[in-house]
DNA sequence: CTGAAAGCGCTAACAT
DNA sequence: ATGTTAGCGCTTTCAG
């Protein structure tokens, strides 16, 4: 894809960066020298290090990750392929990612696929050119074919976090989103609350689809009668889903909401509408979020393990970049490694409790 | 990698990725024609471009960034030195940034300084290695002269959001912020209040500066005495803050609080005390926040076009890489563009509105 | 329409 | 301790 006019657009050697050796000819000695010195001056000479120093300080020499790249050095660049990057979600998984980056003495780069799978193939694309040693990266799709057969023929190390790549064994680090979502649901039928709905939009992300199992499982064992809206997906669509819900005669007594903007939206919703929490209908949200424990009445949620959900699948990302090469990457440690995170259930006011 | 199975051809080096020269090999060309190939085409025999396509198919060849690189290409590579990449107002940022890099078919690096001018020195420092075309950078200081003497170095084009890099003439992009603390001061006095009390923390950032300024400006107009508190930086201190000016016998007014972060937990720390919002003091935050017009009561802000910001920086920055090049890169197009943004106050309740 | 060959900036033998 | 030299993967004259 997109294999054309990468060329060469225009523009003079204007802001010719000067060479090594440049830099060797300006100090009389050889490149071989000057190598040494940028790359901590062991095996030269004091004197001649000292000289080679200031003529690179003198001319503003900086190396060119490009020519050591050609001559085998690694990148030392990871791609971080998300959603979006202000999602708090992902936001939080950038950050802690390039803070292991970092540590790693790497650089991150970040592309957003607003859950688009041609732009999430394009970026992907890209990124291969540029050599990354490893991929993290939150499909837009759980099931895309062409990203899956991008994917195997590459053999860096990939990791997907949040949301397992289709039925690849591609290690991925996940929330464990259905068990979250029972719990929550179990929480509000021990309540004594029967009529249970459940809020979201989305349905075809891989989260999203756990947690209304989860849902689903929970209720049916309870001998309830789940009832979903997949539609939200904004604050008009919250409001006409909660108009829906209220304008029957079987009323719910209470909300379940699959996502952080779901549930705020719908708490909108509701409270626009002069519907009161718990009272008349509990809410009970999934994902916890900045300001829910502030609100009146404090919003009850799943919290997950962001931060840690973050930091290990950048962890596994440098472990498996590092290891010896196993023969096979699949194999690697008995089995690709697939990680779920706990969630934590946070009672606040608005399920009653 | 010692054994090799007799029957299979291909590759010496089964981990390494396959080379242009390789599939001219392997198509019976010449590597002018792959090369053409891979650039779109072009002047290729249509039987050939077919077969090589094939080839470069069959054997998955990804072509190399940084071989292209070395022979002058772009890098197609941007930075952005951020603060941080989780406080909403950078993730926005961020995520228009990497949206406009992407129309420039482009990547996006993102670095995280948390304000540290060391980390701050080594991600530039990366990021000019690795060749980036641009650099939109939010200083951690205003006034780093390490920083500043690093970019004085560099050729490409460098854009300041949200702060200006000392006093050097970088192009940058800010919000008006001593205006808009101004016209949220006088908001507040017209609304009759008299000790009007500013917190904040961070007060060496420029934005903050600014806005402490401004929030000065407005309350020494209006014969008032200013009164700052800038040791709130998390919970704790807001509560604390709030303790001590309710101790007081003079208990203000109302709060002006200088950032998003800020004004949540100042408002929480009025919450939890019972002192209410705006009968017993009024507060008004500057930066706006997701949920500040569904907190009962709701908060009035100053708010911030952080896109308009983000969007403008990405732009400037591509508008400059894309340029004739003028002979210095300050004196461009008379002098390098310093964009400020307006603000905008919106009224909510905790204001007493 | 196609290929041979000369680098791009750097590193790594292999001399010296 | 230091220089020489051959590439790394690719683009690009310049000849066919």
């Amino acid at each position: 894809m997109a294999l054309r006019s990468a060329g060469y657009d225009d523009m003079e050697k204007h802001n010719k960066h000067p060479t090594l050796s440049d830099v060797a000819k300006r100090a009389g000695v050889g490149t071989t020298t000057v190598s040494r010195v940028i790359n901590g001056g062991s095996r030269v000479d004091p004197e001649t290090l000292a000289h080679v120093r200031s003529v690179i300080e003198a001319v503003g020499y900086v190396p060119n990750n490009a020519a050591r790249v050609l001559t085998g050095a690694r990148t030392k660049i990871i791609g971080f392929v998300a959603p979006g990057t202000v999602d708090p979600f992902f936001a939080s998984c950038a950050e802690v990612i390039e803070s292991v980056a970092r540590a790693h003495d790497s650089l991150l780069i970040v592309t957003a696929t607003q859950n688009d799978v041609d732009k999430e193939m394009a970026s992907v694309d890209a990124l291969l050119r540029h050599r990354v040693e490893g991929l993290i990266i939150a499909p837009a799709s759980p099931d895309s074919e062409q990203l899956l057969a991008l994917l195997k023929r590459t053999t860096i190390p990939v990791i997907a976090p949040d949301r397992p790549i289709g039925r690849s064994n591609i290690p991925y680090v996940v929330a464990d989103n259905c068990m979250g979502a029972r719990v929550a649901t179990k929480h509000l039928i021990e309540h004594g609350y029967e009529r249970i709905a459940c809020l979201t939009g989305e349905d075809t992300l891989y989260t999203i689809r756990e947690r209304l199992r989860g849902y689903r499982e929970a209720m049916n064992a309870a001998g309830l009668i789940p009832r979903t809206i997949t539609s939200v997906v904004d604050q008009a669509s919250a409001a006409a889903a909660v108009e829906q819900l209220f304008a029957s005669s079987e009323r719910p007594h209470a909300l379940l909401t699959l996502k952080n903007k779901t549930t705020i939206d719908t708490y909108e919703a509701l409270q626009e509408r002069d519907i009161s929490v718990p009272n008349s209908v509990a809410i009970l949200g999934y994902d916890d979020f900045e300001l829910a424990a502030t609100l009146r009445p404090s919003v009850t949620v799943v919290q997950q393990p962001i931060e840690n959900l973050g930091r290990a699948a950048a962890d596994l990302l440098f472990e498996q970049m590092n290891a010896p090469h196993a023969s096979d990457p699949a194999s690697a440690k008995g089995g690709s490694s697939k990680l779920q995170l706990r969630t934590r259930l946070i009672r606040r006011s608005s399920c009653g409790c």
